[in-house]
RNA sequence: GCGAGCGUGGUGGAAUCGGUAGACACGCCAGACUUAAAAUCUGUUGUCCGUAUGGACGUGGGGGUUCAAGUCCCCCCGCUCGCACCA
């Protein structure tokens, strides 16, 4: 694995004797990244003569350490931007920083240093790293979330969705530590004890602020229709999330309840089983459950059911549990029939009304529940239509009803309809829409995030703050010596005054949930210095993103809020109508895997080791310092904790950018996970080396004469890697780039046009190498700024094919043919072939198929 | 438990419409160059039988549809991802 350094070479011979085929990447690279930048060539201006294309990579965290995830996935981007540019169009693609957030305040407490000094250097640090990959980037349109030009923008919009009605206030339970005095995210609870302090983790009520996100349920789920260059997956994954379901709510009512309680409201999709309820459920938190805590053996289940892990997966497994109440629900379609009401621990109080009906026969869970329980198992939905029982598997499927009186013999459609207009009559209830999807509460109880721009003033309430008073900026001098968030504790921040009487008021403290940052990122792109959040101008010509990449980790929330924020903003006249859906195309890349290497301790467990530890031994590895043997395990993403981790840093400081960037796309499909080997990696770089030398021997070459075998390879390359950029297949378009070098090599004639198209299929993936070769070779100007190749389709076609001939549906044989030859002509030299003339044996053939320009197959 | 996806040589992967399975790359092997090595170039390389011409087998396993299946259908196995018990 380490047998060969190229770099060493390089490195150390640069100044002495560097062989001329050498390509020296250290050198060339910051070369061509100057040149590109003092010619502002990735500089986009509005010019309506050109079309667009936006180009957008999910903005990073400025962790301050670049990433090799972070290579493949801009250098994806970088690769549609330079193909779209060199392709005609105006291209935009600009690059910014998510910056708020806890890491910021965990290094300030860890390191006693202010989380904006932190984030700053990181970004200095990170924005260097990235120079080094040399990005057609943008960077005049660059900010951070955490600049106060952006976020006192960001509350701008607050306000404006405010008056909209997009934001309100409500209580929402929070996960609170006691200790350290804060709200604590679901990630960060382990074990229902907080992760930092360990402390037991509490429910508490808290005032909070919500986005009207459910407003938009039906659109934004209806909407993703509309999104076909979205990847199938996260369509479906949104629509999931948002949860639309139609059915019935209705009343039952009860007896021997306590008072107040004389009717139990519950929520159903299948009203066509009602005549199979065998009893009806509660959430241990519905406000019944709770009212009966009064009973010790209540109080104890409820808290059994909340102890469950909160998980789907957790409580699918887990057992199913219900406690009696002796309560009993009257039926609505017959007063005589009576069911039992149980507390059990697998109803969502969140869902619909917390409190269900259950139909053993037609629901898995309720037949788990009801054969623990002996109740009743009556089937009403037949698949036959005859008489039908149940015994351990639900029936789910459609079929008929049965034992349901009025509603025998329809089929679940119609028995839906009819179960609820008679509920509807009878004033019992009514059919509803419910969606999963909730509210989207955005107050964070912490410093580093964007204020929240209301004040609580003691007479007239919670109220906005005047848009000429933004932006609220944090302050500067606070600490995080003590638990709690500094904002709350800070001497004179909290002090204003109400913008509505002039009275002394208090700020609010609370700030917004990151994701609030990143849902409006793109649109401000367009008019990054503007002093309002957009201006219409630049976002009507730049919007919308057509082509967005990123992980599929954001699948749903990112993605969902932005969707969100976008028809907020075009509500709040922030972005032109048809700016709805933001984001034309996604594409969701894969990730950076590598294998693990281990050894055992004294105690047996496992100690990972980061490659650089390693030296080849034999066929495995071993320790450098110890020379012990190292356990080498499957190749996963690259990750801290099992120190698989390869640093793109020292890979571009051994082999350039280039080669990172090459291998990177060259081997998997770019959905799908690429596996980092070292040997890829020298693979890519020997190639590119290649190249080099190449085209330094075709410089000085005079040869004369056309090879009209090489013309019509670099035609067929121009077509096959066109078509790998166009549709998000980069490995095949190297796969091909590769089949093009060796075109080129074994070429007798004139190659110095098919190098130079080489070079122009380059550059998107090997800007600098390409710009260097493009240079050698005498081209014009640079060859970021040169137009793609394109390819003479009448130079694609072939005269004569090759076809293969099948006896029996096996491969025997080939026949070349002229690529228009007639079925008949085809069918003539197939049975003049020698093998079908054996196959044969003197007879005639059962069955000839021909397939023009594809197959024959003689049956006989 | 539910939902989605995937499974092809020693390895990563290709085969876009049901029509030559294994493009391209890694690795391995052989040769050229070299005193030698590195680098570079050329060639071989799915497995098995055979000196060879050639043949048999082969896309996780089993069955099916078809002149023809990696591709379509049914059953099973394995792996990966998502999940908020969604009534």
């Amino acid at each position: 694995m380490f047998r060969l350094k190229p770099a060493d070479k390089p490195r150390k011979s640069a100044s002495r004797s560097l062989p001329v085929t050498r390509y020296n990447a250290q050198v060339t690279e910051p070369k061509w990244q100057a040149k590109w930048r003092d010619s502002e060539v990735f500089k986009a201006e509005r010019d309506v003569e050109r079309p667009k294309y936006y180009v957008l990579e999910m903005f990073p965290y400025p962790s301050g350490k670049l990433h090799i995830g972070h290579v493949r996935n801009y250098t994806m981007g970088d690769l549609v931007a330079r193909y779209k540019a060199a392709k005609g169009f105006n291209v935009f693609h600009p690059m910014g920083w998510d910056a708020f957030g806890m890491p910021a305040e965990n290094a300030a407490m860890k390191n006693n240093t202010h989380p904006g000094t932190w984030t700053y250097k990181n970004i200095a640090e990170m924005k260097e790293q990235f120079a080094a990959l040399g990005l057609s980037l943008d960077w005049s349109h660059e900010f951070a979330t955490c600049d106060v030009e952006y976020y006192g923008q960001q509350q701008a919009l607050f306000l404006d969705m405010l008056e909209a009605g997009l934001a309100y206030r409500k209580n929402a339970s929070v996960n609170w530590d006691p200790v350290d005095m804060t709200v604590l995210a679901n990630e960060q609870v382990i074990d229902g004890k907080g992760w930092r302090s360990g402390a037991e983790v509490e429910r508490k009520e808290l005032t909070q602020w919500f986005f009207k996100i459910s407003d938009y349920a039906d659109d934004l789920l209806s909407a993703l229709d509309g999104l076909k260059n979205w990847p199938d997956k996260v369509q479906l994954m949104q629509a999931n999330w948002i949860g639309k379901s139609k059915g019935l709510q209705f009343r039952f009512a009860t007896k021997g309840a306590p008072a107040g309680f004389d009717e139990l409201e519950v929520y159903t999709t299948r009203p066509d089983t009602l005549f199979g309820a065998s009893f009806a459920g509660i959430s241990a938190d519905h406000p019944l459950a709770k009212a009966l805590e009064s009973n010790p053996e209540v109080a104890a289940f409820n808290a059994e059911c909340r102890r469950t892990g909160t998980s789907a997966e957790a409580l699918e497994k887990a057992e199913k549990l219900g406690y009696d109440t002796g309560i009993k629900v009257v039926h609505p379609f017959d007063s005589s029939i009576e069911l039992p009401v149980y507390i059990a621990n697998f109803i969502l109080m969140d869902y619909g009304t917390g409190a269900i009906f259950g139909c053993p026969a037609h629901d898995q869970r309720d037949l788990d529940f009801a054969r623990k329980y002996g109740l009743e198992v009556t089937a009403v939905v037949s698949p036959e239509g005859n008489d039908f029982s149940v015994e351990t598997e639900a029936f789910t499927d459609t079929g008929t009803l049965i034992n349901s009186r009025f509603m025998d013999g329809m089929d679940i459609e119609s028995a839906k309809a009819e179960a609820t207009s008679r509920i509807e009559a009878a004033n019992m209830g009514e059919g509803k829409t419910v969606f999963r999807l909730r509210d989207w509460g955005i107050s964070r109880q912490r410093y580093w995030g964007c204020p929240i721009p209301v004040v609580h003033c003691e007479s007239c309430g919670v109220v906005p703050e005047k848009k000429e008073n933004l932006p609220i900026e944090l302050p500067e001098d606070i600490n995080f010596d003590k638990p709690g968030n500094p904002l709350d504790r800070h001497p004179t921040w909290r002090n204003t005054t109400c913008p509505k009487c002039g009275g002394e008021a208090l700020r609010e403290t609370d700030t917004m949930d990151t994701f609030v940052d990143s849902s409006w990122y793109y649109a401000r792109f367009t008019s990054s210095n503007a002093d309002t959040p957009t201006t219409l101008a630049d976002a009507d010509y730049w919007m919308n993103v057509d082509q967005y990449i990123g992980g599929v980790e954001h699948a749903i929330l990112h993605l969902l809020y932005s969707r969100f924020f976008a028809r907020a903003m075009v509500k709040t006249g922030h972005l032109p109508e048809r700016c709805i859906e933001p984001f034309n195309a996604l594409f969701n890349q894969g990730m950076v895997c590598h294998e693990t290497y281990s050894t055992k301790d004294e105690k047996g467990r496992d100690v990972w080791h980061s490659p650089d530890e390693l030296v080849a031994d034999g066929e495995g590895y071993k320790l450098r310092e110890t020379g012990e043997q190292v356990n080498v395990g499957p190749s996963i993403k690259m990750s801290k904790s099992k120190l698989n981790v390869i640093d793109p840093i020292e890979q571009i400081e051994q082999f350039g950018a280039d080669t990172s960037r090459w291998f990177v796309l060259s081997d998997s499909p770019p959905e799908r996970d690429v596996e980092w080997t070292t040997s890829g990696a020298e693979a890519s770089w020997k190639h590119l080396q290649r190249v080099w030398r190449m085209t330094v021997e075709i410089a000085d070459e005079n040869r004369e004469g056309e090879d009209i075998a090489l013309t019509k390879a670099t035609h067929r390359a121009i077509a096959d890697v066109t078509e790998g950029y166009e549709g998000f297949a980069f490995n095949k378009s190297i796969a091909k780039l590769y089949e093009f070098t060796a075109a080129i090599a074994k070429s007798k004639g004139d190659r110095r046009a098919a190098m130079r198209t080489m070079a122009l299929l380059m550059q998107p993936i090997t800007p600098h190498l390409a710009e260097e070769c493009w240079e050698k070779l005498g081209g014009e100007g640079l060859a970021v700024q040169a137009a793609f190749p394109e390819a003479n389709p009448t130079m694609l076609v072939e005269d004569t094919i090759t076809m293969p001939i099948q006896i029996n549906g096996k491969r025997r044989a080939e026949i070349s043919v002229s690529k228009d030859a007639s079925k008949e002509e085809v069918e003539k030299l197939a049975l003049a072939h020698d093998a079908v003339i054996k196959a044969l044996g003197g007879g005639t053939p059962k069955k000839l198929i021909v397939v023009p320009g594809r197959i024959v197959n003689v049956v006989v």
